[in-house]
DNA sequence: TTAAAAAGTGATAATGATTATTAAATTTTA
DNA sequence: TAAAATTTAATAATCATTATCACTTTTTAA
């Protein structure tokens, strides 16, 4: 049961910059950059395709703390890092943390969990050198 | 700089409620319960004595997935679980996690991160059952 | 290849959670 | 105990997201 999405221009758009970015956006934030090459796209239309994206696996919607979603143009196993100050979200490479990962699955065994997410706090650098 | 709160009898109502529950309600939740002892309340002095509550460390606003957050009156070292069903919150008790929270603490020391956030996700028993 | 069916789009309205505003009431301070 | 500070209830406003719908594009299958 492979989800089918039509190849339209418009999603073709959303996925290509979004992969082009490792600044996790909003769909607002992706919309203003989608714009660009396609000027009559509309705001409903990139939420649209994010969900269906992200429901297809092709990309990752982060619900993490905050008022808005992010995406993720990278689909490979990876944590991130949340600045309490500005709001955003840094890649944390899976390796800093890979036994820890390690020691939460197994202990995820015993129980009747699928799986865990795991969000990180610090200041980013920007807000770290102001 | 401890938060200096007054001490009012809405104030003293929404937190002794709270602390009698391990559902983790959402602010309108628990309106609906303080509305039974203090009927004039309104849904807005719930939410921000909410807010208050937990900036001052009384309580903790869990900003977990979904689209509302929750709230929890056990401020002792503990985790939770979202059931990707219904959207139940459930504890899950420190000890099982605790070899997995101590490699994660580890790991972080090494990097500007000052804590991080974990969130597991599994069918709740309800759920489970149906 | 082409016509019917299915899926997607843009514009806009609607929803739902949360925050802001404000005049009146309560609590704290000195 | 009176002035200052805080909080409240009611309500409006905001912000992110989802729903609606007439129209267009893409897919399917003959």
């Amino acid at each position: 049961m492979t989800i089918k999405l039509s190849n339209t221009n418009q999603r073709r758009v959303i996925i290509e910059e979004l992969k082009k970015l490792t600044s996790h956006p909003t769909a607002d934030e992706l919309y203003e950059i989608v714009k660009e090459r396609l000027p009559k796209i509309s705001l409903g239309t990139v939420y649209r395709n994010l969900e269906q994206l992200s429901a297809a696996g092709l990309i990752w919607k982060l619900e993490l703390s905050g008022s808005q979603n992010r995406f993720d143009g990278n689909v490979e196993k990876h944590f991130h890092k949340r600045c309490p100050n500005c709001g955003a979200v840094e890649d944390i490479e899976y390796h800093a943390f890979a036994e820890a990962d390690r020691h939460l699955t197994n202990a995820c065994q015993n129980y009747a969990i699928e799986g865990y997410t795991l969000e990180f706090r610090g200041l980013c650098y920007c807000c770290q050198s102001s």
